[in-house]
DNA sequence: TGCATACATGCAGTTGTGTGCATGTAATAT
DNA sequence: ATATTACATGCACACAACTGCATGTATGCA
């Protein structure tokens, strides 16, 4: 029952989906996701981190980075149903729309990728360009 | 968005489920999913109306109750194969098998039917066996 | 070995959610 | 009309969720 109700819990935030779409889209390493979203790194880092815990994504490390993709072992049968359903609910909605137009030009740089040039650490100062949500 | 995230918000609490649960085995009044879950008649009713405005439920009026039913017209396509996706979850599980045995037992009594011989209102002492969740 | 980088997380403040209690409302019966 | 019944809801409180900030951890590079 639990199962159920916390995978549900984490859906049904639009920030998750918003980040689930993007995995859905292609693998992804923590800094794509705040750089496609415009969100903070620990934003984006709970968002991944919430939606791997229920089972939803894998990961990997390649150097520096940590790659989140869906994790296709455990997304199956009904899982993947619900996931299917709840996607096409994405299809033609412009915020999806811009954060898959993002991604594209996303580079694999780091939270520092946003603001170049400081020597200092930066990770917690990238806001998100809206505040809300 | 706010249509998928508030759907799915409504059906990542656990009672909720187990409401709906009731309603997707028959058409239910208030009094009848109380008994069903022994709950409070306030719970009862507010589960059934947070479904209701998501667009799960419809209702008709018989008499002095308000019977509340699967709106077909709405649980369609994507929403309905994520419902179907959701059930599968939920069978055998010993609280729901214990929520549709009780179901099969209650009578549409009203509110008052749990604690009979009242001369007062008792709508609100009715309470939960299990004061969790 | 020390520093920079990419990500994770403890903490705190704000906001949201769930629920009981008490009461309100609408329908029915006497 | 008045009382009773079935359901709805305002209020308050407790608890959980979300997020920014600051900092911790782990990996790689010079």
């Amino acid at each position: 029952m639990k199962e159920i109700t916390g995978l549900l819990k984490v859906l049904s935030d639009e920030s998750r989906l918003r980040a689930l779409n993007l995995i859905l889209e292609r693998e992804c390493c923590v800094c794509e996701v705040m750089q496609a979203m415009e969100v903070s790194q620990s934003k984006a880092s709970r968002m991944l981190r919430m939606l791997y815990d229920v089972g939803l994504l894998k990961l990997r490390r390649e150097g520096r980075w940590v790659l989140y993709s869906i994790d296709n072992n455990q997304v199956q049968g009904h899982v993947a149903s619900i996931l299917a359903g709840i996607s096409h609910f994405l299809k033609d909605n412009p915020v999806i729309s811009g954060d898959l137009k993002r991604l594209a030009r996303a580079e694999r740089l780091g939270p520092t990728c946003v603001v170049k040039g400081y020597g200092k650490r930066l990770a917690g100062r990238i806001r998100p360009l809206q505040s809300t949500n």
